[in-house]
DNA sequence: ATAAATAATCCCGTAATTTGCGACAACACA
DNA sequence: TGTGTTGTCGCAAATTACGGGATTATTTAT
């Protein structure tokens, strides 16, 4: 399960990137050289072509930063996704007062990630904001893709979250589990946080080609003014949105000549995360 | 002035981002190694690397797509950028109806870049949206940071932009531009879009630390509504908010124990660039 | 404006890593 | 369960990355 191939010049050069976090966002190349362990000559290399492709650059005091690259790429990535092209258009025209928040999630890899957030309430407090991603158990964004996945990827999942999916109470076996999954389908919907957290959140998935989804749209509610019948509204809502969304996408699709998969979609990897989170905050989420 | 450093494999990597562009963001691997003209075994090795650090990622049908790595990385700059943090609350707090669009740009390598983009009046045409970055000799936003740039890089720009600058009317000698930038610095602000495009900017200084600059902040307002005192209106607003935002950095700078070099600065740097704009779209707008 | 200090690049022989090739394993999907 | 595709693995040849110090460019101080 471990990955231990031998780590390359340009994994090096790459892994440089992680070291600008957030408690340091700039580093001199002295910084860099005690703690990289390399030689001046080496780090400047790599500090180089990390400058060249964009991803640094030299900020106040001969440090360097990330660079506007990464701000330029999430806009493009942005503009160039066929979802939020066609999901914004429709997402704002529903302007009910009974959603607080709209949130439209994808699947990457091996989690689901933020795509969209719109908050409309406030007073709503969301963990959730535009990058974060939670894993595929957890927060009913992600159970609505994970019910669509194929059968022998939701059998990896299975086998690989056993112990969580139980805790979850998605079932303590395969069959189980399956069940569980179907019923989702079934009922073409996902109500979250009945339990737990301050927002009630109900999701519904996104067809990008007949039978997959690899999204979700997720309309959320404060849980302390949300009544049954609410949650009955907003069920209707965002299925009634989710399918719009879906028939967008599918004519979009046949439209556009060129059979280019630009769909993020259900390939399930086993990466590296960034985000903090193992599921205990999404626990406490929708 | 070209740059014609051996590629290295580490540079080679990286480069493969720029392939997903908007044209074309999703890339299988067999589309890869034809572009690259490398054998298979070694382009996979490449998109290896990409995915282990979580640039690319698995997509539709065997493609890979950009990975959410830099949307989160973006955000991560944005938290962790101490400009954004001490302005927004002051942009958010000045709700002058005079405003049409509130515009936070910074200085990155040799560009103007915006960073923080809050458009008020719907009906103003911007083409400034947060990720752009324009040259540093147009628009009001960079001539402003321009203007306070150290003597000799001053002296640096304009021996490499000479015939621009005499374009845009800036002087036609390096005394002249001198003379021009000064002031600038005089007046503590810069008014554009007196003679083309549809909106009036008004740009004023962000000081960091004593006499240096590297952002600035910029209120659009549609040319067709905007007087003479509504320039000289904003021309006030701008600058007074500039300096209080100032006034929070040097705070901030001074609370904070660590010295560590968070800001953007003014260090030239011939770099590649990401973004079309030459100068025309520029020259169109504030 | 000039000089001192710092940051970044260059040079080059050697050693280590990368490359390409083919076979091979894993996976997706009927 | 089979089959086409997608991704990985060893190995020998050869390219290239590395270190250490000298050199140049850039920035700060006088």
């Amino acid at each position: 399960m471990k990955r231990l191939r031998k780590k390359s010049s340009a994994d090096k050069v790459l892994g440089i990137v992680d070291l600008f976090t957030e408690e340091i966002p700039a580093w001199t190349v002295e910084m860099l050289i005690k703690e990289l362990g390399l030689t001046r000559a080496t780090t400047y290399r790599y500090v180089k072509a990390l400058y060249d492709a964009g991803f640094i650059v030299p900020g106040a005091g001969s440090s360097y930063v990330l660079g506007p690259r990464f701000i330029q790429i999430d806009r493009q990535i942005m503009r160039s996704d066929p979802l939020l092209r066609a999901a914004r258009p429709l997402l704002d025209a529903n302007r009910s007062k009974l959603i607080g928040a709209k949130i439209l999630s994808g699947f990457y890899g091996d989690r689901v990630l933020s795509i969209h957030v719109d908050k409309i309430d406030n007073d709503i407090a969301l963990t959730m904001e535009r990058g974060r991603s939670f894993p595929l158990i957890y927060g009913s964004p992600s159970l609505v893709i994970l019910a669509y996945l194929p059968a022998y990827q939701l059998r990896n999942v299975y086998n690989a979250n056993a112990e969580k999916i139980a805790g979850q109470r998605l079932g303590t076996s395969w069959q189980e589990f399956r069940a569980e999954m179907k019923k989702i389908r079934k009922a073409g919907h996902r109500v979250g946080g009945y339990d737990q957290g301050s927002v009630i959140g109900v999701a519904a998935p996104i067809f990008h080609a007949p039978k997959a989804v690899s999204t979700s749209l997720c309309y959320v509610r404060n849980r302390d003014i949300c009544t049954e019948s609410d949650i009955e509204n907003l069920i209707g809502q965002v299925t009634e949105t989710a399918a719009k969304i879906s028939q967008e996408l599918l004519n979009y699709r046949s439209e556009d000549g060129t059979m280019s998969p630009v769909f993020p979609s259900p390939r399930l990897a086993g990466q590296q995360h960034y985000d903090e989170d193992d599921g205990r905050a999404a626990a406490t989420e929708v």
